[in-house]
RNA sequence: GCCUGUUUAGCUCAGUUGGUUAGAGCAACGGACUGUUAAUCCGUGUGUCGCCGGUUCGAAUCCAGCAACGGGCGCCA
């Protein structure tokens, strides 16, 4: 039993139409139905949403019924032969039943029926087992998968960038103390968790062009909402001899090939998300990635929520910063779709974004998105160190601080630029799922850490 | 950090102007029945009404404090 065949996964399983085989599944019972002549068994691995249909004899059911309930670990001998019933066409007609891990029905927390994801977050260990997390996690694998592949692809290097540092002052928000209990100085100072990987990948896009960052970050801000998390997984590609255009040209095959390619390969967890999380998905998300995505300057945008005439929370107008009730609106309502803002007023940017022509604004981009507001957020980066010195002034970052990073600016500089996603944040677009927490195995967030 | 809501059975929730043994659906349990599909039918209520004080003859219900968990905004990805 144990080895490469030690089992069938129920995936590869349910694409064999050959009735007659010999099978072994193992895995979990979602449900079963007994009865005096034959009884079902439903058992899931993880390896698909489906699950497959065991056939037990009077016999069998009679000697397991009692230990098949829901959350039981199994192991099924059969034989893999065509099923009467009408939801599916081959069946296992076990001969052999071993329960691996009993259960109990009645102290089992999980049930057959419908449970909210607020409840399923005080059990994170069962979590797993529901269909909405199975779909959920399989996405996410895809999908991170689907990441690596796109740059790998395209002759980008991944870098590992540290997930200590002792910059404190990156501009991304606030981070969190790293402190050796017997050593305050360990690190030489203060130490914290990254909350950025995307000026430390500077020094390799220097060296290697077109680099990528895949990792955590962490962000020590008590941010209360279903779009925020203290620890969560980013990507920053960073590409040299290259401008805003090239950036956003980037961002949109991105978005766009990823989405395609994960879409493509989990139709199953996809039409659950489609039918039980968000209807409509595949729709919007189709419509999304067949189309130009839209783009418009910083001044455009503005433009567009004045000439609305709406009564906003906060100040729409030319220099004003654009809100989050503003970016829905332009995503969802005006471009019905993706869109990039650009040249964003500099003071609202961090210090490391290019100044452009006009000294007032910089070379930035956000794409906003229905539903979800900010995905990605990027720039060219500022490559001429007279000007990155006049950043750091009018921005308040202490230069000084930054010695190897002005270093990259006398030491054959080129325009370059690149993009932050949030992973988690990409994965609710394209799952529909409405919280941050329910797209984490383990989420943290302001006094949540315990499992 | 600001604003706001929720907390009653294993789950999702109802519970009137404060009133007697606290309710429903589902789950679970017992039984029947069925090539069933979250099967169906019959039967059974399993509870510190979040915690702690207060008001009252009487509190799930009103008041104060606390806690946990959400939602909106900000910060950002």
């Amino acid at each position: 039993m144990a080895g490469v065949d030690r089992r069938t996964p129920i995936r590869d399983l349910l694409t064999n139409a050959n009735a007659g085989a010999d099978v072994t599944v193992t895995g979990w019972v979602k449900t079963s139905r007994f009865s005096k002549n034959v009884s079902f068994v439903h058992v899931f691995d993880g390896s698909t949403p489906k699950t497959v249909q065991i056939v037990l004899n009077a016999e069998l059911a009679e000697q397991f019924k009692a230990e098949l309930g829901i959350g039981a670990a199994v192991r099924i001998h059969g034989a893999w032969v065509q099923s009467p019933g009408g939801e599916q066409s081959l069946e296992v007609s076990a001969t052999d039943v071993t329960i691996v891990g009993q259960t109990h029905p009645s102290d089992y927390p999980l049930q057959k029926k419908r449970t909210s994801l607020e409840n399923l977050r005080t059990m994170a260990h069962l979590r797993p087992r529901t269909n909405t997390m199975q779909s959920v996690f399989r996405v996410r694998n895809a999908l991170a998968n689907n990441i690596h592949r796109f740059f790998q692809d395209r002759g980008f290097m991944w870098v590992h960038t540290p997930i200590l540092s002792t910059a404190d002052a990156e501009g991304a928000g606030e981070m969190f103390r790293v402190l050796h209990g017997d050593d305050p100085e360990f690190f030489g100072g203060p130490a914290y968790l990254t909350v950025s990987g995307q000026l430390n990948v500077e020094t390799f896009g220097q060296a290697f062009t077109d680099v990528y960052t895949f990792g955590p970050t962490f962000r020590a801000e008590k941010s209360n909402t279903p779009r925020h998390a203290c620890e969560f997984w980013m990507i920053e590609p960073e590409i040299y001899f290259a401008n805003l255009d090239d950036v956003i040209a980037l961002a949109t095959d991105f978005v766009k090939t990823v989405t395609k390619a994960t879409i493509e390969q989990c139709p199953d967890d996809f039409a659950f998300f489609n039918k039980f999380i968000e209807k409509g998905l595949l729709d919007s998300l189709n419509a999304a990635i067949s189309a130009d995505f839209a783009r418009v300057t910083h001044d455009e945008a503005q433009d567009i929520l004045v000439a609305t005439g709406k009564k906003w929370e906060f100040k729409v107008g030319r220099g004003e910063s654009l809100q989050a009730e503003h970016e829905r609106y332009l995503a969802e309502e005006h471009f019905k779709g993706p869109v990039f803002v650009t040249d964003y007023p500099m003071e609202q940017k961090a210090f490391y974004m290019r100044l452009n022509d006009d000294q007032r604004t910089v070379a930035a981009t956000d794409l906003l998105v229905p539903r979800i507001g900010e995905m990605i957020g990027g720039s060219q980066r500022e490559e001429r160190l007279d000007v990155l010195d006049d950043l750091f002034r009018r921005h308040n970052v202490p230069g000084e601080d930054y010695e190897w990073y002005r270093d990259l600016r006398r030491f054959g500089s080129a325009p370059h630029g690149g993009f932050g996603l949030g992973f988690e944040r990409m994965l609710m677009w394209i799952t529909g799922m409405k919280n941050i927490r329910d797209v984490i195995p383990y989420p943290r967030t302001p006094g949540q850490a315990g499992y």
